[in-house]
DNA sequence: TGTACATCAGTGAACGCGCGTTCACTGATGTAC
DNA sequence: TGTACATCAGTGAACGCGCGTTCACTGATGTAC
């Protein structure tokens, strides 16, 4: 049966949200386009009508869930309360609602291009809107523009990376939670020093 | 044709050779068993008279691959070096030939409990062994343990991570050295203040 | 030491399965008149 | 506004393919005597 114009864009924005949590919680290969569609509500076959192929939907996929971090990086009062919300046990339990570069960075390097290509301007907003927050609530001492961007860098590289082991240690564990407490202790501690 | 005992032995060590390489360079999932078995020199049939399945296979070589990198911390003449070898242009284009973490800490968390067991302790290992370098190099000033332990462990989130997102971007791009060249910088800096 | 035979690492065909993608078909929607 | 028809999003069976694993078989190795 034919759908209307408004409910088939509806329903390609429900596949395209489900992927992006489903591509996040279990990696892009280990997620079919059948189960994808079935979390949408729909059957596999119609998946062509909205994406060209998988890979396609991948790369979409994978800019709607950075699309979603910003608004949440928006939302965050200052950089501590958003450093305490991503190194926190609650976003290590749900990775297909988190930082899709702690969910997807090893592997986006065996994808093709175009997912490369979403992932690093993700990354380089999320790079910038740590940037902006640096240096206190309204710039007053920024400092050598160089240095404020070269921290915005290592602070998203501190973050990713403390994510993504503590999530890939045994869970429960005392290395899962070391991860996210050193890590999240060095981050506010640098704030200070600004 | 029955071979003789040494040969078995030794072929099963190139099985877990020829994996621990593919697996870190193309991941768990995408290496088929058949391709570990060919890069071995064998036919992917006898595979079974040495590993249990696939899983297990993946947890031994995760195992062997880490006891590789700890000789190769070993060998480094200080933690600088050792930095600039990890964080580097070569290790970043060779995957399968450098660091497990920033290989495969994506896919481990998607793994069985074997495979993160495996992992953790080639972590813990890699924590212990940049812990011993802090501090000077026959420890004059150490200060406080639990201090140097967290500088370890955020260093090594630091160094993981950094490799990690640096092969995720597009290569060749600038993006791709600046999250090399920012953390060298950074872990180097933070050498100097202890 | 020599001989007969059991062992078992390696081979390659075969299995059942799930995948991405294609396709003929359906029928409500949207349009031409 | 009403009617006839073309459109096209969604359905579900089918495709070719590669996967992990199994299995009957081979024949040199290793052992019992």
């Amino acid at each position: 049966m034919k759908i209307s114009r408004a409910q088939a864009e509806e329903n390609r924005q429900r596949i395209l949200t489900a992927a992006a949590e489903l591509f996040r919680a279990r990696g892009f290969e280990a997620v079919s386009v059948a189960e994808v569609m079935a979390a949408a509500g729909l059957t596999h076959g119609g998946f062509y009508n909205h994406f060209g192929s998988k890979e396609a939907l991948a790369a979409e996929a994978l800019s709607e869930a950075w699309s979603v971090m910003a608004v949440q990086r928006a939302r965050a009062a200052d950089l501590s309360q958003l450093l305490e919300a991503y190194l926190s046990p609650l976003a290590r339990a749900h990775p297909g609602k988190a930082c899709p570069a702690a969910a997807l960075a090893g592997d986006v390097r065996r994808q093709p291009e175009p997912i490369r290509q979403a992932f690093a301007e993700g990354l380089e907003a999320m790079i910038a809107s740590l940037e902006d927050r640096l240096d206190g609530p309204k710039g007053e001492g920024e400092g050598d523009p160089a240095a404020r961007r070269a921290r915005a860098v290592a602070l998203a590289t501190r973050m990713i990376g403390a994510l993504m082991l503590s999530r890939a240690v045994p869970q429960g564990g005392p290395l899962a939670d070391e991860l996210l407490g050193v890590n999240l202790a060095a981050a506010l501690a640098e704030l200070e020093t600004s």
